[in-house]
DNA sequence: AATAATTTTTACAAAAAAGTAAAATAAAAA
DNA sequence: TTTTTATTTTACTTTTTTGTAAAAATTATT
C-alpha cells in the first residue's frame, strides 16, 4: 500500500499544468515550479504522454497540456501509467493478467488482495484530476461519499 | 497495491511451518520444501523474529516455530514485519509517522489512500495464518465476510 | 573437550527503480 | 537558412531493495 515518489511527482506535475491556468506549460517551467529537475520532469511527462494522459507540442513555443479535460483523467489513470510494471497496479506477484495463479492450490494470499485492490481501483478510478485541484477537504467528502455508496451497493 | 516478492516467501516459509506439523523446523528445511537459498530463509526468519512473529532455539536440534499460536497472527503482522520501511506499510511518501503532511495545502492524495489503506488494513488484520493455511475458497468467503461487516459498521 | 548442526550477524552482490544528463530531433522565429 | 527553444530518446548514475554467502556464535551430542 504504497504510493511510489515517482507517482506523487507525475500527479503534482498534472496538478501543477491545471493550477497554472496556461494553454500549455514547458518542462522548464515546471520544474521550477516543483523544485525538480528539468530532465525528470521531462522524462515523467514523457512517461504520461506514453499514457495518453498528456499531449505535447514539439519544437519552440511547445509543450505539455492535458490530453482530456480534467474531468476525465482519474487518479487510477496516472498511478497506473507511472507503475513501474506499467499495465496494472500490480497485485500478487503470482499472479499475471488474464493467468491463474500459479500458486493456486496453497495461494492464500490472493482474496484478500484482490478485494482490497477492488476497493482501491473503484476509489482511485471515482477521483479525477480535477477534484484533485481542489483542497483537501474537498476530496476527503467525496472520499467517504464513494465509500458509502460502494458499500451500499456491493455488501 | 503491491505484495513484495519477499513479504510473499515469508508468507509461504510460515504456511510451510504452520503445515509440516513439526515442532521446529529448521531453515534448510525449508528451504529444501520452497526452494529457496537457505541464507535467504534464513534472513527471512531472522526479520520475522525481530517482529515476534517466530520464536527460535540455537544451536543443534534448533529451529523456527511460531511464537504464538497461528490463531493470532495476521497477515497484515506479516507483511508489516516484511515491509522495506518496517514500522507500517507506507502511505503517502509525504506523511511520515505522526507527522502532518508537508504538502498539506494541495496533497490531494492523502485523503484516499488513507481510506484504501484503512480498509487493507482492516482487512489484512483479520486474516489469521490459520485461515491462511486452509484453501482459497475458505478465504474468499471470509474475505467477503469481514467486507459486509466492515461497511455495514462504518458506512 | 571436540564435533556437528544449528541460528545469528555481517558484508557483499545482483537486480530493480529512481533520477540525471546529454545528444538527437522538431518546429518557430529571426 | 540559421538560431533558438522546445520535446524525444538513450544512456548512464545513484539509490533502494532483494538476494547470496560466509564467518561468528550457540547448543546438543559424542
Amino acid at each position: 500500500m504504497k504510493l511510489s515518489l515517482l507517482q506523487t511527482h507525475g500527479l503534482k506535475i498534472l496538478l501543477t499544468i491545471i493550477k497554472s491556468g496556461k494553454e500549455t506549460l514547458t518542462a522548464s517551467e515546471i520544474s521550477k515550479i516543483e523544485g525538480l529537475k528539468t530532465g525528470y520532469v521531462g522524462k515523467i511527462l514523457f512517461m504520461l504522454r506514453k499514457a495518453g494522459i498528456v499531449s505535447t507540442i514539439r519544437g519552440k513555443t511547445g509543450g505539455y497540456f492535458l490530453a482530456d479535460d480534467k474531468k476525465n483523467i482519474t487518479l487510477y489513470d496516472v498511478l497506473t501509467a507511472l507503475s513501474p510494471n506499467k499495465n496494472e497496479i500490480e497485485l500478487c506477484p503470482n499472479i499475471k493478467e488474464g493467468e491463474n495463479c500459479t500458486h493456486s492450490i496453497d495461494c492464500a494470499i490472493r482474496p484478500v488482495f484482490y478485494e482490497a485492490h477492488k476497493f482501491f481501483k473503484h476509489l482511485a478510478s471515482n477521483i479525477t484530476l480535477e477534484e484533485m485541484a481542489n483542497r483537501e477537504k474537498d476530496i476527503m467528502s467525496k472520499v467517504k461519499e464513494i465509500k458509502n455508496h460502494y458499500f451500499k451497493e456491493k455488501v
